[in-house]
DNA sequence: CCGGATCCGAATCGATACTG
DNA sequence: CAGTATCGATTCGGATCCGG
């Protein structure tokens, strides 16, 4: 039951077909900050029908982007095969791309741990990192950001359990970051740290002020040169 | 008319909500290459029904992505913003990426000068490129593809009229290649310019042997270390 | 609770026909 | 050339149900 054709011999159409599927992708990316449970691909993806789900894992598996691994005691997981794992680039490409176009959130817009997760490491900058041992919350979501060198670990702290196998970082990160929905627009540079704390946009909770700006450069997403025009002001596309 | 939210906040979800509806990522891949009427991107889509085609290049005007833009004399053109050639990086991985996945052609699977042409670009290795100036065959489809140092230019020929606004080459490729679908394990490293020659996969029309071993040091698509189970021979997905 | 399967109305897609 | 219009076929979404 291979998925609709494009009918086409081409690379990108093979992808497509692969992971191009609605909610596919948002499957993808949860699964890749670790194996997931399919209670926890639910949870982490509120609003997708559960047939949808089942669906979308079977194709995936069909197309070897996943395999389903049965757990020691209890339960089974889901996880990338090395060929999944290897979209990651592709995946942390596309969220700095779609970072540019994102407005300001919508009614009802959740923020999960894996997607905080992956917008983590999607503005993390290797080559500008400064160490840092950072805990970041963002509605009920918190996370812990361990940066040495030019290497990111993000774990995710209390309301979801620890990622399975992953160990919890001992002792406490430097400060806790309290942040909105507006810590976009201090990843992408549209304002300063200082700015952010003065308008409210996060809340140093604990630590010392200068922690931000190392959080500021280590994570960070320019615009491109020309930005793309917010789809809520857009001009109406007019013949 | 937004795209149908999945509800979250969260980069990818935007990229998804802008450029994941079915046909939207062809649409792009073409448009990648150069500025296309309607017309073009129907015939490059060959199975794209046009009302699909209308909406989603609607769609992509409201993100931002592509532009609609009257020719000087007659017709028009879409173009991509600078937005949408931000994609490019994003499109050449994806290509590659599922590179690995692509079996033999299906019946009816097309090859057409767009993803032709996007299928040179991804494949292209800039750092182990050797000049060269070389004219492909595949099916229908001639392309010209001339490398100088880290850069390829690659121009479409004869069928479909060369790109608006693109030069023809003067004079001569060095060679000319003349192909079918498997020059898909040429690329891909499975078999070598020799093997590809011997079987038949490949016909050197014109020009010097060595020039086919150019090609394949320069085109080339690196299998992952566990490449994906083919699709078709996978074994049944069993609970 | 976990891991789905089933059912059904709503929305989208696909194929074709038609139009300024 | 550049699309609309129409309409049946699919898929999606939401809810419920079920076996372990």
């Amino acid at each position: 039951m291979a998925a609709r054709s494009y009918g086409q011999y081409c690379g990108v159409t093979s992808a497509v077909e692969l992971v191009g599927e609605r909610w596919a992708l948002l499957i993808l990316r949860d699964l890749l900050v670790g194996p997931r449970r399919y209670t926890d691909l639910k949870q982490g993806l509120p609003k997708i029908p559960t047939n949808i789900l089942s669906a979308r894992l079977k194709e995936l598996q069909e197309g070897g982007v996943v395999r389903r691994v049965p757990l020691a005691r209890c339960g089974l997981v889901y996880e990338l095969t090395d060929y999944g794992r290897a979209f990651e680039p592709i995946m942390l490409a596309l969220g700095r791309w779609g970072f540019q176009a994102m407005g300001d959130p919508q009614e009802g817009d959740a923020v999960t741990p894996d997607s905080l997760t992956m917008a983590l490491r999607t503005s993390f900058r290797p080559d500008r990192a400064i160490d840092g041992d950072y805990e970041l919350h963002v509605g009920d979501v918190a996370l812990r950001a361990q940066v040495r060198g030019d290497a990111l670990a993000v774990t995710q702290l209390a309301p979801p359990a620890p990622p399975v196998g992953g160990a919890l970082p001992s002792g406490e990160a430097e400060g806790v970051i309290v942040a909105g929905p507006g810590i976009r627009r201090l990843i992408g540079g549209e304002i300063s740290p200082a700015e952010a704390r003065d308008q409210g946009v996060v809340d140093l909770r604990r630590g010392d002020p200068e922690l931000l700006e190392r959080f500021a450069r280590t994570f960070r997403i320019d615009r491109l040169p020309s930005a793309p025009v917010d789809a809520s002001t857009a001009t109406p596309t007019l013949s």
